[in-house]
DNA sequence: TTGTACGCGTTATCAT
DNA sequence: ATGATAACGCGTACAA
């Protein structure tokens, strides 16, 4: 676009373009003042792409996720254009959640950057082959691939934060404790459900079949599953959302079934949400801390490519956290279970609208 | 990365570079079936790079937003991500709400993209001057800058949203309405202060000083605009809070207090909030389609990209909705002040839900 | 310190 | 339809 290039400058002050190369490069040379104003005064500004093709690099690093759309996905990226400080930019791309566009991104962002973070879609994707296939390096985050214990990845402890959740509610006096997933195709679906299962496991609750509720880490999601568990003929005094769209979608279909938390229903969910403290109640939840975890995938790519290409993979964990708040309380068994009757009370309270 | 380059391709073939490249664009040569197993062979993939300095084109737009975190600004990136197409990818870049950085990250992204979209920290900063000077297309999104009527462009109808907040709150019967505004120097800032004093002006109201709190978008600035007026001696009976964010702040410090809404005081916002119709009371608020408005810019970016760079600047607006929900009711002259009894007549309806 | 000249990987022009 | 070759803008080894 700029159109004027180094020949310009060097022929302005006339001398040849590796001296004015070499200035560039911060090197002393002699006209250096002469230099600096025909600079100014023709406004050259030197081509990057040109410079990319001499270095083979591009200084840009390509962040890959599901859903911007969703806050944890937004935190991830900026802990990640955050940490790439002044070397590096992001280069973002949304898969919408759909496998085929993730292997699109993938052979679209292949030469435009130095190194791809990603959090796949899941498990089944077939990116890793991609990018061994050509050195590319990648680090993995929040989600994991098969095979992907041959790359560098930044998850969270999540069978540690849903134990976490699941052993709160169990301590509090639950044992009739539902669980909503996300895919068990993905990492974190499959993990905070192993949690889940090993809480109850541990208190010797049985893990009953129609208290899993398999959903899509999104808020209709979330939604209907808790839709689903409210029409129970017995249904749970507690439930564990996995992850924080799904506990929004919950939270509305509590409100609307006009039963109250946490007195009729606890609920905990995993991954905090920016107006978790403002609700009434205000939420319990599993916390962590997402946008250093971003920002900890976009160092261990920085480490890479700053040539220390050799070590072996790293695998580093972000920790969990609960934070207390008022949305789980003991059960109240007045009300509960026993003999179908159960929910006769609960079109007692005629809220009809919203 | 790749080291294997066209030229190899063209060796194990058999044939000159200049076949394979015509290849590659889709025209026909005679050994396309030897080609093709050439490149899969060697796993040949065409540098971007290189393809970049020859066409002088990038294939990337710029995205550069003060505050990535803001869900705002995420729907912005996404709705633009999501109209640039195969054609397209696009750059983020987060200011940090700082001038000296949005002025960096100009420069940085001089030369590795096509086009910019820029909303910009304030309308202080020289961003249109820089990109006069390259002819490097740009539009602004929700903000604009000093002299950047040159430039294309989509805001939102700002005045005529603050105009129907600060009318709804009007017609209910308030006339102590407080404004807690974003800075005066940002383009969304300003406007909706000019429609908030729009509305009171036709209402023949007075704008009193002491209503008016110039806070900074954020949700700790919106928190303490609000708690300083809450500490007023003759407090407002509604408050229009100009983002979402310090709408968030707003709320918080209300829950504090632990007045009541929309009883003691009504609240309506600019901005619509992902959680907004489930807290209690549900929040009424100025709305808009923010990805559409991502979306636009994109489209017109790429209009001027596709070669017509010829027509006058585009000013495209989005349109305001308000949308009701629960939290703006009559005020209750019950506690209040002297005897400003006036309005009294519009309590007779006690609309409260939805 | 400076200049010359080649190469980075492609595409496009010009002959053939 | 194909091949040779000159650009694109820059960095740098080499020689001076």
């Amino acid at each position: 676009v700029s159109s004027v290039t180094i020949v310009d400058v060097a022929q302005r002050v006339g001398v040849s373009v590796a001296t004015i190369s070499r200035y560039l490069s911060g090197l002393t040379v002699r006209q250096e003042e002469d230099i600096r104003v025909a600079i100014a005064d023709l406004k050259y500004r030197p081509s990057v792409t040109a410079r990319n093709l001499k270095s083979g690099r591009t200084g840009t690093i390509a962040v890959i996720v599901p859903d911007i759309s969703n806050p944890f996905f937004s935190a991830i990226v900026q802990g990640a254009e955050s940490a790439a400080g002044d070397e590096y930019m992001v280069l973002l791309v949304n898969t919408a959640d759909s496998n085929d566009r993730e292997e699109r991104a993938l052979g679209k962002v292949f030469g435009r950057v130095d190194g791809v973070i990603l959090a796949p879609n899941n498990e089944m994707t077939k990116s890793p082959n991609f990018f061994s296939n050509f050195g590319l390096p990648i680090v993995f985050v929040d989600r994991l691939t098969e095979n992907s214990e041959n790359f560098d990845s930044v998850l969270v402890d999540n069978v540690r934060g849903a134990e976490l959740a699941t052993r709160h509610l169990i301590e509090l006096g639950h044992f009739k404790i539902a669980i909503i997933s996300g895919p068990m195709e993905t990492t974190p679906g499959k993990l905070r459900v192993e949690g889940y299962r090993n809480a109850l496991k541990k208190a010797k609750l049985r893990a009953q079949p129609e208290y899993f509720q398999e959903s899509d880490f999104s808020q209709s999601g979330g939604y209907q599953a808790m839709k689903a568990l409210l029409n129970l003929a017995e249904r749970p005094t507690a439930v564990f959302t996995a992850n924080n769209l799904m506990t929004i979608g919950a939270l509305e279909a509590i409100r609307e079934s006009g039963i109250s938390i946490p007195d009729d229903i606890s609920l905990i969910g995993f991954d905090d949400l920016d107006f978790a403290h403002i609700i009434e109640p205000p939420l319990t939840v599993i916390s962590r801390d997402v946008r250093l975890q971003g920002a900890k995938a976009m160092e261990m790519l920085l480490d890479r490519l700053r040539g220390n290409v050799s070590f072996p993979p790293q695998h580093q964990m972000v920790e969990v956290q609960m934070i207390e708040r008022g949305s789980c309380a003991a059960p109240s068994f007045g009300n509960s279970h026993g003999l179908g009757i159960s929910s006769s009370l609960k079109n007692s309270n005629p809220r009809s609208n919203n």
